[in-house]
DNA sequence: TGACAAGACAGATATTTGTCTGTTTTTTAA
DNA sequence: TTAAAAAACAGACAAATATCTGTCTTGTCA
């Protein structure tokens, strides 16, 4: 590769190390080299030892593909979570373990807490500014709080609604008036609570 | 390691792997196996291997720390955009390089525009499911088409609201009877748009 | 001009890592 | 009980990768 002005190809090389760390495929020093054309790998590796010590990479000495990007307050750091499909009565976690996607959420946010995503079907929290569509982010705990908007299996069938407790018994709570509150009871079917909704999404076209 | 039931440890494997993928550091194999306690490398490849043929997880053949899981389709590049505070009449690109925080956004669905995000003030979005206090994730662009929900400068006061043509003018209707709709006239304040919502969010407690 | 720093190159070595072949042990199921 | 399958082990080799030493080239600046 011919000389470049100082700094130039430094610049190309970070942007270049820093997509394939967000993408999930850091590089060795060796794709960097064949990336940039260089005809020596010490030419790659000077400049991303140069990378780590201005502090903008850091790296695993020794380790393969162990570039990453320091952690910078709370942004630098996301998370990727599963995004679910249909939950089967009674196995969560394996509806976790094959999920249809992964949603980035800030780490920060959420950190430590169990999180999955699921797809809201229907109307029934439209007051609530939750519509059809819409997927809603959420953390996984067996109980709840009134007014907590919560995820919940009723028989075979997960469903989002806002929890509340009338008169000692749990109530799940449409926010629609077309819609009727379900109560929960010994007799009738199966019931749990998955987890509590912290987040909701909308993609627009 | 001692000989455990058909599938448990590699339920465990599998786990193991995954976390350190979605915290961005990809296990070698040999980790795989200091992390189990095998005293082959082997026995570490075998389930290896058998996670990547039942499909859970996908591998460069030959490459170092290649384990990937599938079906990361829109997560697999998760990018940052910025979250802006209030946005100055006329420049957008200031408000841009200065920003209050990131939020991270699936790179594929959005690739190559130029996002940011404001949170609303008001609710006068509120039938179009867009509440006070909600983020909302914008790509700029100068035009709309009727029917968009738009971020628009009105004077100096960046606006959201849902963009129309009436007889051949432009108005930013809110979705809420409370409010008015905003009629831009060439003789009143200055107007621009900044860009279209594509992206609503709302945090939950 | 000449000293100096940054960029690029060349060639080589050490370590990490992926991969292979074959054996032993344990569980499952016929 | 026996055969087959799964799990774990042992030892090795080959490829990928990181790292090292030294040299040459190209700009910068006094």
């Amino acid at each position: 590769m011919a000389y470049t002005p100082p700094g130039q190809t430094r610049e190309k090389i970070y942007e270049f190390v820093r997509e394939r760390i967000l993408n999930g495929t850091p590089p060795s020093t060796r794709e960097v080299q064949k990336a940039f054309g260089f005809r020596a790998v010490q030419s790659a590796r000077q400049h991303l030892e140069a990378l780590v010590l201005e502090g903008r990479l850091v790296k695993d000495s020794g380790k393969a593909r162990s570039h990453r990007l320091p952690k910078m307050g709370s942004a630098r750091s996301s998370h990727l979570i599963p995004v679910l499909g249909r939950v089967q009565a009674g196995d969560l976690t394996a509806a976790i373990q094959n999920p249809d996607d992964y949603l980035p959420v800030q780490q920060t946010r959420y950190d430590g807490a169990e999180l999955f995503a699921l797809t809201v079907q229907g109307d029934s929290m439209l007051r609530a500014g939750i519509l059809h569509g819409d997927t809603v982010i959420v953390r996984r705990q067996q109980a709840a709080r009134p007014g907590d908007i919560v995820v919940a299996m009723v028989g075979e069938e997960a469903t989002v609604k806002r929890y509340r407790e009338k008169r000692g018994r749990i109530e799940l709570h449409p926010e629609n008036d077309a819609f009727e509150s379900i109560i929960p009871s010994e007799d009738g079917d199966p019931f749990s609570i998955l987890g509590k909704v912290i987040e909701v999404r909308r993609y627009i076209e």
